[in-house]
DNA sequence: AGAAAAATTTATCAAATGATAAAAAATGAA
DNA sequence: TTCATTTTTTATCATTTGATAAATTTTTCT
């Protein structure tokens, strides 16, 4: 997915201002595997997915959490570096070759401040990443994990293929041998 | 708290904005139990609390969830309404006779698109939400129950008073019975 | 104060998930 | 292909939470 169909997507922007806006954006290739965000560091950029999947997970004592998957169009970015400006506890991994859009947190705040049309979009980005939050929350206190489960692979069919069980379990807030089981009972 | 204090804590304004985005809303008393969003209509306005307090919820076949309460300086919204106008599932009602500021979403909007500063204002509320979000998330993945617990009440320490236990159980995600039962276990 | 209603606790049994270990299957590298 | 590694499944037992019912305590209303 190109920058301008991402961008469009969250929310349009005049002609003039999307330009400029695109040109503040770098192409970079990366590999499987690559951490491309640390929750030990304040990360200064942020990452479109032109192609490829990324996984947002928190490390703690006993075992990690995997907080979001991102597919062609999402972004990655840390929200404590990007809304806070602190390190925080989010670490981002690349499940596949990606080819990502970056861009500068600094360069994306000046937009905002110097151009109303950006600083609508960058609302606008907010906004429905909150509404995205608010609806995983709902669903996760609402139902048991086969639910979630189902939901999942309802509403990102292939996500099941790109990434392994573990860490779809980590995801759905359970461990991943009662992910196995939870399959073995529904068919 | 008044409303000059509530927007200043989610982001500064120039003096001339503030002072047009204040007059923008409206006072409102409401007493207890009032109902004031209904998830069956879109609603036209957001309100901030200037005394009380409020809870959002969802119903669903089986009983309800709770998810969010808010307190002194809180937002009362329906995101649903608020960013996709569409109607959805968030109820809100008062749990306390409550003093609000009412401002009208296509008001808001017109801000928006006309005031750069408040526009980089309505930004940071959204983005500001949506690290309260992530880290609800996080702690709700990782720990137990009663770690929940524990943790609201160390953060929200006058919650437990003001607000009946089976509302917290439905925040929290498990019945009110089980945090009986939680309770009871702990000391 | 006294009665009714609502909220909270306690108890019992059932269901879902965790922890651990081991086997089986799939994947990747030489 | 073959071997080593990783991933997934299966099994067993322990723990947590749910469902239900009943008892107790607190709150509300007159």
């Amino acid at each position: 997915m190109n920058i301008n169909q991402i961008l469009d997507k969250i929310h349009p922007i005049n002609t003039s201002s999307k330009l400029k806006f695109i040109e503040s954006f770098e192409e970079v290739s990366l590999p499987k595997n690559q951490l491309i965000i640390r929750s030990d560091k304040v990360e200064k950029s942020i990452y479109f997915i032109k192609k490829g999947i990324a996984r947002t997970f928190s490390n703690f004592e006993d075992g990690e959490v995997t907080i979001a998957f991102g597919e062609e169009g999402a972004t990655i970015i840390s929200l404590k570096s990007y809304i806070l400006n602190q390190k925080g506890y989010e670490n981002i991994e690349l499940l596949e070759d990606c080819e990502l859009y970056k861009i500068s947190v600094t360069k994306l705040q000046n937009l905002f401040s110097t151009d109303i049309d950006i600083a609508n979009w960058g609302r606008k980005f907010a906004e429905q990443e909150l509404i995205k939050a608010e609806q995983r929350f709902i669903s996760n206190q609402l139902g048991t994990a086969t639910e979630r489960y189902l939901e999942l692979i309802k509403k990102h069919p292939t996500l099941i293929q790109r990434v392994p069980l573990g860490l779809i379990a980590s995801y759905l807030g359970i461990t991943q041998v009662s992910l196995s089981r939870i399959r073995a009972n529904i068919s």
